[in-house]
DNA sequence: ATGTATGATTCCGG
DNA sequence: CCGGAATCATACAT
């Protein structure tokens, strides 16, 4: 009995208990018609602008329309310019910071010095006169390896041009493409003319970062022209005929001291138009292999005789000096030249 | 294609 | 730094 009656109470306690859930059951269940519906309202926008980008382009247009009218639109744009308030404060904070990076100045800098981004003429001829420089070579000698130079660089500073022109072009055509765009989009979501500036600039930081590539490639095709041309002085190249008898003509004149003075190099220089460092590699090399091999130069070494005696002695002396330079010191030797074409010249 | 001539470069000793 | 010697790399001749 008790028991029975310490259930009912129970259970009539459970059940007084239950009752205040009732209201907010019933609330939950009458409200919830409303709620749902907007709940479906709501996840049916959301659904339609996630899937937006699936559809053609028509169909979207009109899907933006539409959403665009919606009645829930200004509470939409509410609720993203708040998102949008919170969330560009922190994005904000990590961003703003371009130290002008030292690697692009670097390649400006170059590319300005090659001239290649530098004005036009010129920048070129500039460049070519510093390499020739740089060359040391004569500067009536290899004009040709010059224009050929100064050629493959006004080829490759014309493609640079070019190439960043059309750079700079698309970048310009995205930028205002993008820019249009977001217009538009502004009045669907807050987008600030600050945002606005902000994405034109990493536009811009994008595609300099592409220039950037350019101008590298670009400073690797000038120092490879470069250490080509500059390499070029390895690619020998014979000294006129002219040239190679005044030095010859000296060298079996004083082959007793084959060695000339600096004045006599900068004179003989001065004369082949080449430079004293060539005049002295011709005189090494000369000696050198007079001395390695002095039979195969004998016929050489008269001639020569036999010339400067011609021009030296011209009406005076005459006759006996075609045979005698022979020197029959044949073997050997090396460190004594043969005086006698010597001593006759004089 | 091969060999030789020749200008330039490199290494080394003084 | 200069010159000798060896060597390289190409021009030139065959």
């Amino acid at each position: 009995m008790d028991e029975q009656t310490r259930l009912m109470h129970s259970h009539t306690g459970v059940g007084m208990a239950g009752h205040p859930g009732l209201p907010q059951h019933m609330q939950d269940s009458t409200g919830g018609t409303d709620g749902d519906g907007r709940k479906q309202d709501i996840g049916d926008i959301l659904q339609q602008i996630m899937t937006i980008t699936d559809q053609s382009l028509d169909e979207a247009q009109a899907r933006k329309h539409a959403l665009n009218c919606h009645r829930m639109k200004p509470a939409l744009f509410n609720v993203l310019c708040e998102i949008k308030e919170k969330t560009v404060l922190s994005i904000r904070g990590a961003q703003e910071e371009e130290p002008q990076d030292p690697q692009l100045m670097r390649l400006d800098n170059m590319l300005l010095a090659e001239g290649v981004s530098g004005p036009e003429k010129g920048g070129g001829s500039a460049a070519a006169a510093a390499a020739a420089a740089a060359s040391g070579a004569a500067a009536a000698e290899n004009s040709t390896e010059h224009s050929d130079y100064r050629a493959k660089l006004t080829q490759i500073r014309q493609i640079y041009h070019t190439e960043l022109e059309k750079y700079e072009q698309a970048c310009n055509e995205f930028t205002t493409h993008v820019m249009n765009l977001l217009r538009e989009q502004s009045r669907t979501r807050p987008i600030s003319p600050k945002e606005i500036e902000r994405m034109v600039n990493i536009i811009h930081r994008k595609f300099s970062s592409i220039q950037m590539q350019l101008k590298q490639s670009t400073c690797e095709a000038v120092m490879i022209l470069r250490s080509r041309f500059l390499d070029a002085r390895r690619k020998r190249r014979n000294f006129n005929k002219q040239a190679t008898e005044i030095l010859n003509e000296y060298f079996y004149s004083h082959l007793s001291n084959p060695y000339p003075s600096e004045e006599a190099k900068e004179e003989l220089a001065k004369k082949c138009a080449i430079t004293v460092a060539q005049v002295s590699n011709w005189f090494g090399n000369k000696r050198i292999r007079y001395k390695k091999n002095i039979g195969k130069f004998q016929e050489e070494a008269n001639m020569y005789a036999a010339r400067t005696a011609v021009n030296a002695a011209n009406a005076s002396s005459h006759g006996s000096q075609a045979n005698s330079p022979s020197t029959p010191n044949s073997a050997g030797g090396y460190p004594s030249p043969c005086y006698q074409s010597d001593r006759r010249i004089q």
